[in-house]
DNA sequence: AAGTACGTAAAGTTTTTTCTGAACGCCAAA
DNA sequence: TTTGGCGTTCAGAAAAAACTTTACGTACTT
């Protein structure tokens, strides 16, 4: 009878999915996204849509937009089935690079926005500070604002190495993937 | 006549704080509380609840919960003013401090929760293969889990050392505030 | 060429989150 | 003790997000 047991396996499985789908967030990720990719983690075979509907009581749409999410982030790939009509994804368990991936694509893209609003802005205002007819107040503020971004540049140019650091997996060198134990 | 400049110094000032505000997701911080952070940036005075429902045109309940989320991340401080009724809060400028902090905060707290049901489900699964009647299909399936699991905490393993690093600033070593330049 | 099965887009519904206004409790001054 | 100003709590309204159903386009099968 290994009713009892097929219970605790599963048990235990769902303990850890709802773990992970519930700090999803950190990702950017919907707690139903979460389970889906917890699920698949668990799942020893690559799932179809309608396995994975199935599997949540959820809509395939639903599935459809989850998986392309987990994608995006490259913790889910589609698999080649050959004859097989439906698509199939797994999910991919170099938990390591996934989390660079997540890192670099979600830090990365913030950081070079702000970096091009900040470099425009100070520019304009470095121009302004040449103006001869400015108020010894205002020069003051537009001095003060110039620090302030200033400062966020120099901190943007360290993350952006600690992101090349984290992508060149560089990063390994200084904090090993193995403890030295 | 100042206010063209003031116009200049103000534009400047808004497109470095909108940049700021849509990125703060990552901080898992709502815009309107990122724009309430930007604001209070290029303000060279701490400001009071009410100028800055004043400056975004809100509600003074809505600044007193936004100030509140920005100061358990640490990016905004209370500040003392002798013989004032009113509260004042200011920016934290040390943008790297703030970084680790979040991250520290957000990612630490998920690894460990994660770690704390993967530990039990990992205790579970181990003890159910001592089991003599499990099925081998049964066991092969316990067996996977098994192996997701502990690749996992390998992981959480590893990214509780990066953050370490952060914490304790050791991580500068490696990727210097300055570079060498 | 027609039919069928699949994934996705669009529209609509439900749920969740965010924001506000009123009411409350607290502290300081009178 | 009262009064007034302050920050916050709470309940409700408004806005946003998530989810489902329906409908569509495409590709494979027959």
């Amino acid at each position: 009878m290994d009713a009892k047991h097929e219970e605790i396996l599963q048990r235990a499985q769902e303990r850890v999915i709802e773990a992970l789908a519930k700090n999803m967030d950190l990702y950017g990720i919907t707690m139903s996204t979460g389970l889906l990719y917890g699920t698949l983690l668990f799942q020893d075979k690559p799932m179809t849509l309608d396995e994975m509907g199935e599997a949540l009581g959820m809509s395939k749409t639903s599935m459809s937009t989850g998986v392309r999410t987990l994608m995006e982030l490259k913790m889910v790939e589609k698999i080649w089935k050959k004859g097989a009509r439906k698509d199939h994804y797994e999910v991919n368990l170099d938990w390591y690079q996934n989390f660079i991936d997540l890192f670099s694509l979600r830090w990365r893209s913030a950081a070079e926005y702000n970096v091009h609003a900040m470099k425009k802005s100070l520019q304009e205002l470095r121009a302004l500070l040449q103006s001869e007819e400015l108020s010894d107040e205002l020069r003051e503020r537009v001095q003060t604002s110039i620090h302030r971004i200033e400062n966020g540049l120099e901190y943007y140019d360290w993350l952006s190495r600690l992101i090349d650091s984290f992508e060149t997996h560089e990063i390994f060198q200084f904090v090993p993937k193995k403890p030295m134990s």
